[in-house]
This record gives structure tokens, C-alpha cells and sequence, in this order.
DNA sequence: GTTAGCACTCAATATGCTTTAGTGCTAACA
DNA sequence: TGTTAGCACTAAAGCATATTGAGTGCTAAC
């Protein structure tokens, strides 16, 4: 696998992969001699593609037609972008995203530019929220046998449970509870709460020790629930731009996996998991997506960092042929964008 | 306009309609004359059929074709529909629907069982509440100077909104105001909240009677901003099952219709408008309809109603000869559900 | 090692022919 | 007078058959 090309090999196969991402079409002998700066006639060129179709970079779709990079080939020129990027020159990105009140505007609109900015389809995971602090919990009465958890956790995000409780709590109870809930869990994340701070709890809770019970649960759920992060997709549609990708079958697949966005979530986890390499941009090409049946498509992830451990995903999901250069650039000035932003807000 | 059909004409054009919306396919004199019980043979139809045309009921798309309805045919035929549809014989119905314990999660449950139940592509819009009632509010400091308004209006909908306040807010001020809002407003609907109201609570606030200002706003825009009722969707990807509507324009146009969300909108304002009808249920066919360019689309519409005027609109968007019946009955069914399910939570 | 030249291949396009499903009209019929 | 059989006609759709064009691989000469 670990074949050094020739310097020239490299420079017609970057050639060749350049120019099908451009054109989208197979390109042939002619074109590269004439677009590289080599110097060669178009039959050199065809010798040296016949060697780079051999070692398994590119590929003949049929006999009488150019090349096409095959996986391996995208690989090879994904890998030395990546290795390549030196941290962008800055520059005042033109690009923009607008404070908004709540993050989920945010994250929505992230997701919006991106896919306007790059002409693929988007998505971006709201934080998970494995180890956000409580930062208040109200119980309020909401009928004879009803109380409604309200738990505030970092980055203001809400979270409500509605408890049925057996016997009627009166309004002294539950400013009781109010008091004794805030005391001792605000400030802690879930995997904090531990079993000490809860018998605590029913100590200091008396007659009412049942119902601390059903109400730490109740919390519990209420945090852990939309753990099931939301996701926030945008310009679907434009897969309809790449013809490989438009054909009925393919259309109907993606478009669906953007609705349902069940299958986007194990990109989110997928991307999470691996999110260690260089730069934080991961690129998936054809099979080594985590999407079923999506072979003629290649996925770039990125993860953000909001502070306290809210960390989410953003992806890019496009054809095999994306530009995969603008795509990263985008990517990584938009986060550090959302990350600057959400540094502010705190 | 109001024309009458001889019963004769009157059963071709009914014929040529169903079959046209089973098949898909123009039909031709032959076909009627063998599907109804007219015992006619195809020339006598044939003569009917030039007079249907001439009527504007059917059309050829080319000479040697057989005819397809106009809109005005579609529309002869929903109006019959509609008018005939006696109360359904209920029966229990197939469709389920599960109790959860968020109204959301109940609604997205709605699109995608309608989508799947029709094979259109569905959408539902979460209640708008012009007029429910403020169950109860919370103020919590979120930060030095920042407080956090909870709203919870009937329905166990939460609203919040965070307040950046001018001077620091210590916690027994909080208290106080919490009362205060609580005592004055729980109870009301917007509506109600009257500027007397409002000068009260601000004698009886004293010297934060300026706070209460931007409380109230906050409270205000906190229960009306997401009077930007939510939009579900389900199932756009059914519209590739229909060849008319699969081709790319149009493809990309209702998906991204779907995937905006902005113009679904419009339907749903229309939907609450027009809801006066027989039966709640409505039919746009064609340019009938609130979208642009979408002249090759029917919509239906209807209108729920959870109680305390909690209303929303679902509506179903597919191919100009959709199974009108079919859909009709299922989303009255499905409605019928929803509403009952609503009714026996209160 | 490079290149010109040539025979060859295959997809895409164009061309013309046939089939098919339907029509409208006319003339005969009950 | 309404109905029907029959026939000439039409346009789309299907099919087979050339034509073109972009590209290749190979060979022989530079």
C-alpha cells in the first residue's frame, strides 16, 4: 500500500483527481498533457496512467474512455491535503454566523451556511451534554397530583418532566423540596450525583424522603432524555447538483437519511469516537462511510467544542468528487467562529 | 360554470377520473367502455368524451392519447367527495397512534403514521396559542445579571427567555417578583393581560417596578416568539413513488419545500383561515394551492383541535391524482385520535 | 525515455422504421 | 335519433441500425 509514486505520477494523478472534481467527468490523456506544466505528449501521459490504473489509484469506467480516481486515489489526495493544511492564514472570514439568543438558532443557521457555502447537504448535532452542570432544577405544582421538574443545565438549555405523584403535595412541600433539590445537586453534572448525595438528600427531606426519590429520577431522565441530541440538517437538495448522486435511487436514500436522521446519528457517534486526528477534520470516502448503501458518496466531519465538555458534530455529506479543500477550509473557520461566539456568551 | 352533467356524462367523467387515478396513465375510450356498466361501446363514449373536453372536465395531452382530468375535472370530483361524505361508520380504526408524554413526540408520531398510511408526503404544524393560559412563571437567576424567564402555559408547553438586567438582582427581589407575576398573571391569556393589569403589578412591585417592564416583555415575547409554531414532516421522499412529480424540478422544489419549512407555512395559515368548512377537511388542487409553482400538486388540509384553542393544521402534499378518498378518511381517522388522546390528558 | 501514428473500442447520439394506442369522422343501423 | 362498426389518421414509444467522437494501447521511429 505504502508505494512511493514518482514525482511525476504524483503530480499527473493529483492532475487527473483535480480535474475529474472539477469536471466530473473522465479525463483522458490529452487534457492532463495539456493542463500540467510537464511537458509531456499525451502517449507519455497514457503510459504513465496505464502504470497508476495498475498500482490501483484510478480507473477506466469503460475501455475507450479517460480515468476516474478510484477510492484509493481519493484517499491518497485527501490524505496530503490534510497532511498539507497549515493553519489557514486567517483573513476576516466573510463568512458569517449571527449571535442568537439561543444555541439551537445557532447551530441551525451553522448548519444553513455551510450548506450554502460549499453546495452540499449539511448537518451539524446539538451538544451532547455527558457532563453539563446543573445549574438550577424547579419543581412546580402543575395539578392535584402532578409537578412538573424544570431542570436548567449549563447553556441554558431546559429540560422538563412532568412526575405524577401518589398523594397530594401542598405548595410548602415543594418549596421544601425547591430548597433541598437546588442545595445539593446544583452545580454538579449527572455522573456526580453520586448514591452519598442522595441518601443525604432523604435525610434531609423527612416524611417527604419518597418523593426525593421520584423526583431525582425525574431529573435524571429529564437531563439524560435529550441526550438525544437534536440534529439540524440543511440543503438537502443539493445532492440534485451532482448527477451521480440524482438518480432516483441514491436521491431517495439520502434524502431520506436526512429526514429520518437516525443513520446521521452514528456519523455523530463515529465522529466523536475518532476525533483525535490532526486538525479535528475527519473524511470518509465511499465504503468507509458509515452510511449503508451510500458508496458513491463521501462524508467530511468535524467536531466543536463549546466549553464545558458541549461538544457536538458538524458533517458534510456530498459526492465522492466534493472539493474537498473549500469544504475543510469552511468547515474550520465556521467552527472557530461558533466556538469564538460561544466563548463570549459566557 | 355550474353546468349540469347528464347522468351519462356524469358517470364517464367519474370513470375516467378513478381509473386515471389509479393507473397514472391517460385513458382511453375503450377502457371506460369496458369498466362501467354502461354497455356502451367505445365510440358512443368517445362522442361523450369530445363533449367532456369541450367542457373542460378532461383533456388530451396529444391527439393520439387518451384524456386526463383538468383541474376543474379533479375539482368536480373532490366537490363530490366531499358533499357525499357521510360521518365514517366508524369501526375501529387500524391507525394507532401512542400516548406520549410530549405533545411534540405525539405530532411527529401523526405525520409519519399519515405518511405511511397514504404514501404522501405529510406534515403537521404544533398548536398555535393565541389564547392559552399562563400556567405559571419562573424567574432564576441565571448570572450575575441575567435572569431567566420560565413560562409554562396550559399544555405543558415551556417557553423561556433570558433577561439582561441593568442593575444586579439579588434573591429576595427574585422572590418577590415571582410572586408577584404569579398572582397577576397565572390564569390569563395573553389577550387578557391588560395595561391595568400591567400599572398594578408595578405599584405593588415599588421600587423594581422598572424590572417588571422588561419582565413582562420578556414574558410576552417568551409565550408569543414560538407562536412560530413548530413544523413536523414525514415521508417527502413518497413524492418519488409518482413519476410526475419525480423528475428534478420538481423533486427539488417540494423537497426543499419540506426541508424549509417557510412555505409549508403559508398552507398552514391558509388551512386556519378557510376552516369553516363542511367537515374541516380541504382540497387545493393544482394552482388551487398556496405554493408556487407546485401546479402539479394537490394538498389537503385540516384543521385539529386539541381544546383550549389549541389548534394546528396537518396536511397532506402528493401528486394531483392522489387516492383523495383514501386520504380524506385516513386523516379524519387519525385526527379523530389525536383529539381524543388530547382530551382524556387534561 | 519520448513521441507520432494508427487501429481499435465503446458510449452517446442521431436516423429511420415499426408498433401501438388512441383519436375523429362517416355511414349504416335499430 | 341515438348508437355503433369501420376506417383513415396521428403521435409517442420502442427498436435496430448507422455515425460520431473521445479515448485507449501498441508499435515503430526519433
Amino acid at each position: 500500500m505504502a508505494e512511493i509514486l514518482s514525482d511525476r505520477k504524483h503530480k499527473i494523478l493529483k492532475a487527473i483527481i483535480q480535474n475529474y472534481l472539477d469536471t466530473g467527468e473522465p479525463v483522458g490523456s490529452r487534457t492532463i498533457s495539456k493542463d500540467t506544466d510537464l511537458n509531456l505528449s499525451s502517449a507519455t501521459i497514457r503510459n504513465e496512467m496505464a502504470d497508476l490504473e495498475e498500482m490501483g489509484y484510478i480507473i477506466q469506467p469503460h475501455t475507450s474512455a479517460g480515468r476516474i480516481p478510484t477510492d484509493k486515489g481519493y484517499r491518497f489526495y485527501v490524505d496530503e491535503l490534510i497532511e498539507g493544511r497549515e493553519e489557514e492564514i486567517g483573513g476576516p472570514a466573510e463568512i458569517v454566523i449571527q449571535k442568537q439568543d439561543k444555541i439551537d438558532r445557532m447551530l441551525k443557521q451553522v448548519a444553513k451556511v455551510l450548506a450554502n457555502n460549499t453546495n452540499y447537504a449539511a448537518m451539524i448535532s446539538s451538544p451532547v451534554f455527558h457532563r453539563s452542570k446543573i445549574k438550577f432544577i424547579q419543581l412546580s405544582q402543575v395539578d392535584k397530583f402532578q409537578v412538573m421538574a424544570i431542570v436548567v443545565v449549563e447553556g441554558n438549555i431546559i429540560k422538563n418532566k412532568v412526575i405524577s405523584t401518589d398523594e397530594e403535595v401542598d405548595g410548602e412541600t415543594l418549596l421544601k423540596l425547591n430548597v433541598l433539590l437546588n442545595t445539593n445537586l446544583n452545580g454538579l453534572t449527572l455522573d456526580e450525583i453520586s448514591l452519598g448525595t442522595i441518601a443525604q438528600m432523604k435525610a434531609q427531606a423527612g416524611e417527604y424522603a419518597l418523593l426525593v426519590d421520584d423526583v431525582i429520577e425525574a431529573v435524571v431522565n429529564a437531563v439524560q432524555e435529550d441526550e438525544e441530541y437534536e440534529i439540524y440538517t440543511s440543503g438537502a437538495t443539493n445532492i440534485f447538483r451532482y448527477p451521480e448522486l440524482s438518480d432516483q435511487k441514491n436521491a431517495t436514500a439520502l434524502i431520506s437519511t436526512f429526514e429520518e436522521k437516525n443513520q446521521l446519528r452514528s456519523i455523530v457517534s463515529r465522529s466523536m469516537e475518532n476525533d483525535s486526528e490532526k486538525n479535528g477534520i475527519q473524511v470518509y470516502i465511499g465504503d468507509e462511510s458509515p452510511f449503508q448503501n451510500m458508496k458513491d458518496c463521501s462524508v467530511v466531519t468535524a467536531t466543536y467544542d463549546l466549553g464545558n465538555d458541549m461538544k457536538g458534530t458538524v458533517g458534510i455529506i456530498g459526492p465522492k468528487r466534493m472539493d474537498y479543500e473549500n469544504v475543510m477550509k469552511t468547515m474550520s473557520k465556521l467552527l472557530k467562529q461558533l466556538e469564538q461566539i460561544a466563548k463570549k456568551d459566557r
